[in-house]
DNA sequence: AGCACGCCGACT
DNA sequence: GTCGGCGTGCTC
């Protein structure tokens, strides 16, 4: 017998299959590890195909050496599943299966927990009879009662009770009286009782939805978008779909944006779902981590709730997949390949005959639009459960406020409502957009800004130990007495950020529990989690923090939400700036009103008068799909078009450059006498926006080109391109989330 | 990825 | 004359 294997080593050169035997005694099946000879290394490798002849020399067939696991670690759906990320990311196949494992398990870096037990090997009555006949030893006549129903003990249960009880066991043991059995553990990180109480009577709406989505458990379908606004309830239709795929005895994987911020959602689905849930993310300890994708594998768990990467958990038998807040960008791998946990969602769904619900109150332009085509079947929840109202939403005009003589960062409107909110005991959250904005040092007399020297990036100011940092290459300093440029005294920090926002918060209301939470509070394990809590304990009235407070969180007792600077990220140059913004806003606002009482909302803005902003005021999705479907259009920005981007970059300026240049070059010589050419709306090389980061020099070809289906031709040339050996280190980026 | 094989410069 | 640079090519 031999086995076609797939070397885990991510080159070109060896992505392809190579032909072992497999020793007789072997028991192996596709989709297992492997340890194979490779030159005259030991390499690992994944079994790809078995077959009974080979078609390459005998002679020089290698014989597998061992199979680490006895199962496949690769479920046959997960192997086309890879096989379609190499095609589509020409990344080498073992590049796309390492995605399919839990990263610990590579080189077999993970112990796997064991516990031992003790157990009687005699029947009852032997038992009876021995345990009358010890009478010289009073600890093997305890062992042997407590042994006596039977059962498995644990090693740990028989030291608690017994003194020393190491000696009278083996004593035992060496007698064939008892055996020793070694289980093997599974760390569950959250452990929970299943309480189906907490089941919520379903809104006509919440029904409406469900009666779609339950029939197309049995039956091929497209993809599922699910419009609900905030606090209609999605989440409880997650559970309701998730239990009617268990009840058919499949299995589900709910993806959630990043699971730091989605604790509530665990602690729901714990609640509902007990031990058959498993959850996976980055903060697991490796141990953890494994343990839960095993316990996955071996249908232990069958509801998986996880962060991008679990969208290739071991799921068998899968019935849905639900990607909560699908317009994040968190779906989108950074690291190579650069997946999308959305395409790979609605792939797998149509590979394994599953449910994909795509689900946001603020849909991606992208997923929306293919709804609107009929890619997608769109379904919609306009209104709050219990006819909650959506908040009361008030725009704020600052220049206005500047006019009138109001200097602070809260308008007259937000101080009043702020006031009255804490005096009558209420809890309110400020948001600060700090997307595209930070607290920069300028000097006041030449105007320049402190900018790192190895990233070309402005520093920003923390004010809690006055220092300035470069959050791209973590360089710490004290802020300059003088200006580096001009040498005058008048530098000082500039801007908003949450400390100073908190500075004055204080003073303002001296005495008032305020939390404030953003990168710099929430640095450490579980930091964010606390900070919640203690928000919804009560043991604070104002919550006060970045991004991280906008989206998914569900404090009953907010009734007042504040967005202090509202549109920085208005201006920052990206195409999708109007729908980040809007996506925020939004989000920001449903945080209000979640229980009985209504919620209020102040936007604080200096372009009150902007489409993104007019639209979130009103809640009005479709509006500002509208619009900047619209504005997409005309300005050719996707999903009419592709950014495409070569980011060189290198220890030079010129060979950074020379190599963008060259690229752009190259395209031009391949495509500028072909059809294809007509796609290409321009390309040029430059510098890239942010010229250095840890001292790397960064120039760049950018593309942008009309999406149409024969553009993936050039995409895959592209892709060779960029793979190919350059002066300057190369990647290609395909609609890259920033241009930095 | 590793490692061997192989064809041209500076050295005991 | 050799020792050794790392450029191409192979690994079942």
């Amino acid at each position: 017998m031999y086995a076609e294997i797939i070397v885990d080593i991510a080159a070109e050169q060896v992505d392809r299959v190579f032909t072992y035997a497999v020793p007789a005694d072997m028991a192996l099946q596709p989709g297992m590890r492997v340890e194979v000879p490779f030159g005259r290394m030991t390499k690992e490798g994944f079994v790809i195909r078995l077959k009974e002849t080979a078609d390459y020399d005998p002679a020089k067939i290698k014989t597998i050496l061992s199979a680490p696991e006895d199962y496949p670690v690769l479920l046959p759906q997960l192997m086309a599943l890879a096989e379609e990320i190499k095609q589509r990311h020409h990344c080498p196949l073992c590049e796309a299966l390492r995605l399919m494992l839990p990263a610990e398990m590579r080189g077999n870096r993970v112990r796997i927990k064991t516990e031992e037990y003790v157990r009687l090997t005699l029947t009852s009555d032997q038992a009876e009879e021995a345990i009358a006949k010890e009478t010289r030893s009073k600890k093997r006549k305890m062992i042997l009662t407590i042994l006596s129903d039977g059962q498995l003990h644990s090693m740990e249960e028989m030291r608690v009770l017994v003194k020393d009880a190491r000696q009278a066991l083996l004593y035992l043991r060496n007698r064939e009286m008892l055996e020793f059995v070694t289980v093997e553990k599974l760390r569950s990180p959250y452990a929970g009782q299943i309480d189906e109480t907490l089941d919520r009577t379903l809104t006509t709406e919440q029904e409406e939805v469900l009666g779609e989505m339950i029939p197309a458990l049995q039956k091929n379908s497209k993809p599922y978008l699910l419009h609900g606004v905030t606090g209609s309830g999605k989440t409880e239709v997650y559970i309701r779909l998730v239990r009617e795929a268990v009840k058919m005895g499949k299995g589900a994987i709910i993806l959630v944006p990043e699971i730091v911020l989605t604790p509530q959602m665990i602690q729901w689905f714990k609640a509902r779902f007990g031990d058959s849930m498993a959850v996976l993310h980055s903060r697991l300890s490796a141990g953890e981590r494994f343990d839960e994708w095993r316990r996955i594998r071996f249908g232990q768990a069958r509801i998986v709730i996880g962060a991008r990467s679990a969208v290739f958990a071991p799921v068998e038998n899968l019935g849905v997949i639900i990607v909560d807040e699908e317009h994040e960008q968190s779906y989108l791998s950074q690291s190579f390949p650069q997946y999308d946990a959305r395409e790979m969602a609605i792939s797998r769904c149509k590979r394994e005959r599953a449910v994909c619900v795509l689900a946001s109150a603020t849909p991606s332009i992208y997923s929306y639009a293919m709804a609107r085509r009929g890619d997608y079947i769109l379904l919609e929840m306009p209104h709050r459960i219990l006819n909650r109202p959506l908040p009361e939403i008030e725009l704020v005009d600052m220049r206005q406020e500047l006019r009138m003589g109001n200097k602070s960062m809260f308008s007259r409107t937000l101080k009043q409502k702020l006031d009255a909110c804490i005096h009558s005991g209420q809890q309110a959250m400020l948001f600060i957009n700090r997307r595209g904005y930070a607290s920069s040092v300028n000097c006041r007399k030449c105007g320049e800004t402190i900018r790192c020297s190895r990233c070309d990036v402005s520093m920003t100011y923390h004010s809690f130990d006055k220092t300035i940092r470069c959050h791209y290459c973590g360089a710490i300093f004290p802020v300059p007495k003088v200006c580096p440029s001009c040498e005058s005294t008048y530098i000082k920090p500039m801007g908003t950020g949450t400390q100073k926002v908190e500075e004055e918060l204080k003073k303002l209301y001296p005495g008032v529990g305020i939390i404030r939470m953003d990168m710099d509070t929430t640095t450490e394990k579980n930091a964010h989690f606390e900070l919640v809590n203690q928000f919804r304990a009560g043991k604070a009235q104002i919550l006060l923090g970045t991004q991280m407070i906008a989206k998914g969180l569900d404090f009953p007792q907010v009734t007042l939400v504040g967005a202090v600077m509202a549109d920085m990220s208005l201006n920052f140059p990206d195409y999708r700036a109007a729908e980040r913004t809007f996506q925020l806003l939004v989000q920001v606002a449903g945080r209000a009103g979640r229980g009985e009482k209504p919620g209020q909302v102040v936007i604080q803005s200096y372009q009150p008068e902007h489409y993104a902003l007019q639209a979130a005021v009103k809640q009005d999705y479709r509006l500002f799909f509208a619009q900047e479907f619209d504005r997409r259009k005309k300005a050719l920005y996707p999903p009419f078009t592709l950014m495409v981007r070569f980011l060189c970059d290198s220890k030079t300026m010129e060979d950074a450059w020379e190599t963008a240049e060259a690229i752009k070059k190259e395209i031009e010589v391949r495509f500028s006498d072909t059809p294809l050419w007509r796609r290409v709306l321009y390309i040029r090389a430059d510098e890239a926006p942010i010229n250095r980061i840890q001292d790397r020099c960064r120039a760049q070809v950018l593309m942008k080109l009309l999406n149409h289906p024969d553009t993936d031709q050039m995409l895959e040339t592209f892709q060779d391109m960029a793979r190919m050996d350059r002066k300057a280190h190369t990647v290609l980026e395909i609609n890259p989330s920033s241009l930095a």
